[in-house]
DNA sequence: GTCTATAAACGGATAGAC
DNA sequence: GTCTATCCGTTTATAGAC
């Protein structure tokens, strides 16, 4: 579905793909309701009667590409890191992995499909419903691997809720900024994001932190 | 100006306050494209002409509202901790101080204040870039202290641009989920997050991760 | 599959009465 | 300071020709 993944052969990708991917860039970059069909159509180089051709409607769009978003992690990142059965091994697995995932996608807006995922109050009760289900399925994973890390005392002293916050402020922000003309390679972002996180909530003995007075 | 704020006797504020926080409170809930001035002025409980006797367009509004969110962060988070010589004491106090500042206004929404500052694509050129100058100078400061701690040896071996993206994160991912009525208080959620941010930054000696393979 | 044309509703913003 | 009424551009979505 998405243009920069082709390589070598010039893409040959259909208008549905087409739609998807300038769909996405412009949700990302001017927010869903900012974002017209017509907008939308004029990006493909159709009229927005022909753009009604292939999709329902402007909210089914967005659920389209919301869902193919979360099955991007759910495959990628989720999937790989269910079968790595130490959970410190799991949480770097899941840390890099998520992080690979974001900066696969590198537009001059951040990474659209992460960031179309904040867009969940624009569909109606039931998508978002569905929607939120899956983010909630990720989280708990997550948690779920923190609380063993926990339970074998190889956590520093943190709720494992603040942990996986914090772990998820650290991945997304990064889909909000990062442009591909960028200074760093991805695997140097990835390991100083990674260290960061990893370096955060697990423990390095009882060194713990005071707070300003 | 925030309800919020008021303690003890009968909040009594006027209508251009009243305005300002249910304004707030919708554009960082369904965004601000997706906000109708009829829905502010719903909210306030007059009708639209009547919201326009007070502000002078929708845009201006939003302005206004990002306007005073980057001078309440500029006041009670940098102007305190430019005082502050030693850069370590510097950056903690950064860290707690925008913390305790996303806590201190908690609606069912998150943070509203916080939040807005990333609407500035719906700003015309000049103001945008306005708020973006702020946004800009508070970065450089984190990411000032950051180099003086690197260049005592007291950092991690992290780039501090990545350093200054990861607190970020953590600190803008909390305005988005956080709910009054939550489990935690909310110096423990400030004190979990900064200890994960000043611990994932800062070097404790030179114990290095490994990438999965 | 893509177009022109158009329906029906909603958006920001203003005029002018009280 | 708040209202009713209204202007006019834009929006989502559809009808129907080619």
């Amino acid at each position: 579905m998405w243009q920069e993944h082709t390589t070598g052969t010039p893409a040959i990708i259909g208008r549905r793909e087409q739609i998807y991917v300038h769909a996405a860039q412009l949700f990302c970059t001017r927010g869903f309701a900012a974002t017209s069909m017509a907008n939308i159509a004029e990006a493909v180089g159709i009229t927005k009667a022909g753009l009604y051709h292939f999709v329902a409607s402007k909210e089914e769009l967005l659920f389209t590409l919301m869902s193919f978003s979360m099955e991007r992690l759910e495959e990628d990142v989720v999937a790989p890191a269910q079968a790595i059965a130490d959970p410190v091994e799991r949480l770097t697995a899941i840390v890099h992995g998520h992080l690979q995932s974001v900066m696969q996608v590198t537009t001059p807006v951040g990474n659209p499909l992460t960031i179309i995922l904040e867009e969940t109050g624009a569909l109606s009760a039931d998508k978002a419903a569905q929607i939120k289900a899956r983010k909630a399925a990720y989280s708990a994973f997550v948690r779920g691997t923190l609380d063993e890390i926990k339970a074998n005392g190889q956590l520093a002293d943190v709720d494992t809720r603040m942990a996986t916050s914090a772990i998820m402020g650290i991945i997304l922000w990064l889909a909000r900024w990062h442009r591909p003309d960028g200074r760093l390679s991805v695997n140097d972002i990835v390991d100083n994001l990674a260290g960061i996180a990893l370096r955060g909530v697990l423990g390095s003995g009882p060194a713990t932190l005071e707070r300003p007075k």
